[in-house]
DNA sequence: TCCTTTATTGAGCTTGACTCGAAAATACCG
DNA sequence: CGGTATTTTCGAGTCAAGCTCAATAAAGGA
């Protein structure tokens, strides 16, 4: 009986490292080829298995992508929860600051993964579980955000879903206008001031000491009237004086 | 001679009918089933030609799919500049409002073809041709952001590309929210607060009055110097009245 | 009308995802 | 261990789809 149960725990356990070696080998021919550019045949060649044996482990190419992808975003979420966690100041902006840095970097980084990941939505139409691993990743921004909104850092009327679509939004396009113009190892220079603009725009946009900067304008406006009349004022008094 | 030209015209016409039947058909068939789901086949059914002919005319299925994205963005590219020619308010808000509003919809009503668009990106390695189109696009915001900075409406110490990458950016990332959560007609409702946050971010972060309190600061001189003229009338006042 | 040139065609070629029957490996039992 | 049942692996074969090409049709020119 121990030797039943010890058995089942290795067989089971082989599999799982044969299932391993597949997503390992399917991750590096994607990843080099693309979805349609990789070939099923080449991905068997280097996890050493038939190519029939995949089909046993996953229903098709497709899905088996759809595994690779689920491990990449995976990991990315556990990533950036370790930025999040690893930030000394706790503070709104400097925290916005470092995730931004990091998000920059990995979409550039693994541009191939982020292609692939909306290149499987037309492909095949039921890939509703990689929305549900994108919605786990973006959440560390809400957290983040919502954190910023109860300390007090944060315009409390500002709206969590379109500053979460400004953050990754423009980040992402960003990553693709430096991946466009790259010129060797220029990228370093080119997130900073990304990232830079992303945490100054939030200052200014949702930060709650700008909040009110039109009254304000119009608070000094009708201090500077106030002045004007009070000027004329003097100056009637200043005339009437002088007669 | 005259039967020559005319046959000449006649036949020069007969072929780009039929290259623009394939054009129309593809883009059909493209859009209905993705780039990868599209069978040439059909493609050839649709237009009414065999399907070596096809490749006459072009290289390839991904070569007749560049050319249809090709007349896609040119379209759009000559519709946005429309809507800049047509918008009656010539102030950057205004404009910037009317734009982030047809992109916006754009991009939500022909998502099939924003999705093909990079889908040939990971396919193919050539396709530095829409890249050209789409610089071609985005050139309509470039030229509005340019002409807002000689107005004086904008900071001129904003960057262009980083405001551009704000815009495009975030509206792409929200269309692809909108389209994620869409219960039938729920679009339009949740268009506008998309569009009115871009122009307010814009005001916010872009726009001279509030270039990060500097303005503010010249507001705050101006009543400066006038409480201190003020404060000279008081003083010469007061001189005289002593007297 | 005859010849040259150009355009069209669809039967095949090739490639690659996927199937399936058989064989190898493993588990189970006496 | 030996034999049998079950599971896993395999790669040759099937099928579908992009693409080629030799034959055919159409057009142009004398």
């Amino acid at each position: 009986m121990a030797t039943k149960a010890v058995n089942l725990e290795t067989q089971r356990a082989k599999l799982e490292r044969k299932e391993r070696a597949i997503l390992e080998a399917a991750r590096g021919v994607f990843v080099e080829h693309g979805f349609d550019g990789a070939r099923v045949s080449e991905i068997a060649r280097r996890a050493s298995i038939g190519e029939g044996t995949i089909y046993s482990y996953y229903e098709s190419k497709a899905e088996l992508m759809l595994a690779v992808l689920q491990q990449f975003w995976d990991g990315l979420t556990l990533e950036a929860e370790a930025v999040m966690a690893s930030t000394k100041a706790d503070g709104f902006f400097d925290r916005l600051q470092a995730l931004a840095q990091y998000h920059l970097n990995t979409v550039i980084v693994n541009a191939d993964f982020i292609n692939l990941t909306f290149a499987l939505r037309r492909n095949n139409s039921e890939v509703s579980v990689s929305r549900d691993h994108l919605r786990h990743y973006v959440a560390v921004f809400d957290k983040l955000f919502l954190r910023g909104q109860d300390r007090g850092e944060l315009r409390p009327n500002a709206v969590l879903w379109q500053a979460r679509d400004v953050f990754y939004g423009t980040l992402e396009y960003s990553a693709r206008s430096i991946e466009m113009t790259m010129d060797s190892d220029r990228n370093l220079r080119q997130q900073k001031p990304v990232v830079d603009q992303m945490t100054s725009l939030f200052h200014s946009h949702y930060g709650v000491q700008h909040q009110a900067t039109e009254p304000n304008h119009s608070t000094l406006d009708r201090l500077s009237s106030k002045l004007d009349r009070l000027s004329e004022k003097f100056d009637s008094l200043d005339k009437r004086l002088s007669r």
